[in-house]
RNA sequence: UCCUCGGUAGCUCAACGGCAGAGCGGGUGGCUGUUAACCACUAGGCUGUAGGUUCGAGUCCUACCCGAGGAGCCA
């Protein structure tokens, strides 16, 4: 058996070839059945004749969508078949028929498909976007190894608290009592740096939060950086950089699938450095004048962050929030103490904030009283706080959101279509 | 937790308080180049659950359950 990946027909063209996939449509005209076959590389048209087939004709010609089969014969150029090329069968072998697969070829809604992830991850759609997703990481990785980053692997189970504690999902932890499913790995990666300079971590958060909007998941993976000697200022050019790195990087190799995805990619073409920034007490400003009733104070609501990402054309950075609305590590403005020296960056078409970061307190003294402000339990943090002691230096980092910028990418409406089997509020399966 | 919208055939949706319907999918038959193929016929229903109003409820009222979008919170 000579088996051909369907992505290599080119390479085929005149030979005889065995296929090995699912049969994703099938139309037939009298005599001449159509099989759109799937094989995981590819897509193509398989040509049964009642002639050439036989016996078998019949049954091909109701094949059930989704059956399993291999199909042999030859590859030949056509412009009328999708792909350009088709195959013309001379044998069918049916590895399994299929039971009534419960996808068709109309619409359905989210609860249904939601409900039949595992089967809905073979429609075109979802294949294309699962393609985006595996560049989009891939370069990732290749911008931090390009730029001297070292990866680090953060704990899932954590005992200290990075973010929100009334956002924790808690674990059974032995006989240690609770433990928590990681918020980020932040912390852990700060103590890293100390031997490392720079460093990231990718992979899978978890937030209790009883959110139900179509930027949330309560399972969903971050990237995150952290650099020795970083100061504010210099923690936004390399996640300008970055982001332009990997959009450009993406958009360049998923042409295809975001032309299925049918995703303009004209606004993604301008993300390029320098990115606009916008200081809190500016954005606070533009709001009240955008007809907002924003108080000075106050952490911006996504009505806010879609009136100010509208006037730009890429994204941009709200720099030096409030003390009181943002995490306790963070350090602390040199000449405004109400303010930190934080960032969080905003994709532009409404898509919102997809980075948070700042440069980190490396005073161990303002770092307890913001630990102690924030309600926490400094005894926790016992760690945390020897990173201040022994050789504390500025360092800064970031974290953004895989899926945010992935459904930014590809232009949905939702993240859960982002990942493969979403976690929400109300769903845990398939 | 709160606000808004929804729940009718396997799926997507119609139906003025008056006989519960269509498209897709399924079944049967037809068609030699189809492109979500097409044409004909056909099966398929405790209208989310429990009460109530009414001569009569899918439709109006109450409670609950489930889903969607949003707020808060966040990437």
């Amino acid at each position: 058996m000579n088996a051909c990946l369907i992505r290599d027909f080119i390479k085929h063209a005149g030979e005889t070839v065995t296929i090995r996939g699912w049969v994703a449509n099938r139309r037939s005209s009298g005599k001449v059945s159509f099989l759109i076959i799937r094989d995981g590389s590819g897509t193509c048209q398989a040509i049964a004749e009642r002639e050439a087939m036989g016996d078998l004709y019949e049954e091909i010609r109701r094949l059930p969508l989704e059956s399993s089969v291999t199909v042999t014969g030859q590859v030949v150029e056509e412009p009328r078949s999708p792909g350009g090329y088709e195959l013309h069968a001379t044998g069918l072998t049916i590895l399994q028929k299929s039971e009534e697969f419960p996808i068709g070829k109309k619409e359905h809604g989210p609860d249904f498909l939601l409900g039949i992830r595992h089967l809905w991850l073979r429609s075109p759609r979802q294949i294309a976007i699962m393609r985006v997703r595996d560049a989009l990481v891939r370069y990732v990785r290749e911008f931090f190894h390009r730029n001297g980053f070292t990866l680090i692997d953060t704990p899932i189970f954590t005992t200290t608290v990075g973010e929100d504690s009334s956002n924790l999902f808690s674990v059974d932890y032995f006989d240690l009592g609770k433990t928590y499913l990681s918020q980020t790995g932040q912390l852990y990666l700060e103590a890293a740096i100390f031997g490392l300079g720079k460093v990231y971590c990718l992979g899978p958060t978890f937030r209790a939060e009883r959110s139900k909007t179509r930027r949330h998941l309560t399972e969903f993976w971050m990237v995150e950086g952290e650099m020795a000697f970083f100061e504010h200022r210099d923690n936004l050019e390399l996640q300008e950089n970055f982001v332009s790195f990997i959009v450009q990087n993406t958009v360049r190799e998923c042409a295809d699938e975001l032309r299925k995805l049918e995703r303009d990619i004209e606004p993604l073409k301008r993300v390029e450095p320098p990115f606009h920034r916008v200081s809190y007490d500016e954005a606070i400003e533009i709001l009240r004048k955008n007809g907002s009733d924003i108080e000075w104070g106050s952490d911006l609501g996504g009505d806010d962050e879609t009136i100010i990402t509208n006037l730009y054309d890429k994204p941009v950075f709200i720099e030096c929030y409030p003390k009181k609305v943002k995490a306790f590590y963070m350090k602390q403005h040199p000449e405004r103490p109400e303010l930190v020296m934080c960032a969080d960056l905003l994709a532009p078409e409404g898509y919102g904030e997809i980075i948070g970061g700042s440069q980190r307190e490396d005073d161990p003294e303002i770092l307890l009283k913001a630990i102690l402000d924030n309600g926490l339990d400094p005894e926790r943090y016992g760690w945390y706080f020897d990173l201040r002691k022994y050789g504390s230096v500025p360092h800064s980092g970031f974290g953004l959101g895989i899926e945010r910028t992935l459904s930014w990418i590809c232009g949905l409406k939702h993240v859960r279509e982002t990942i493969p089997f979403p976690r929400m509020l109300y769903r845990a399966y398939p």
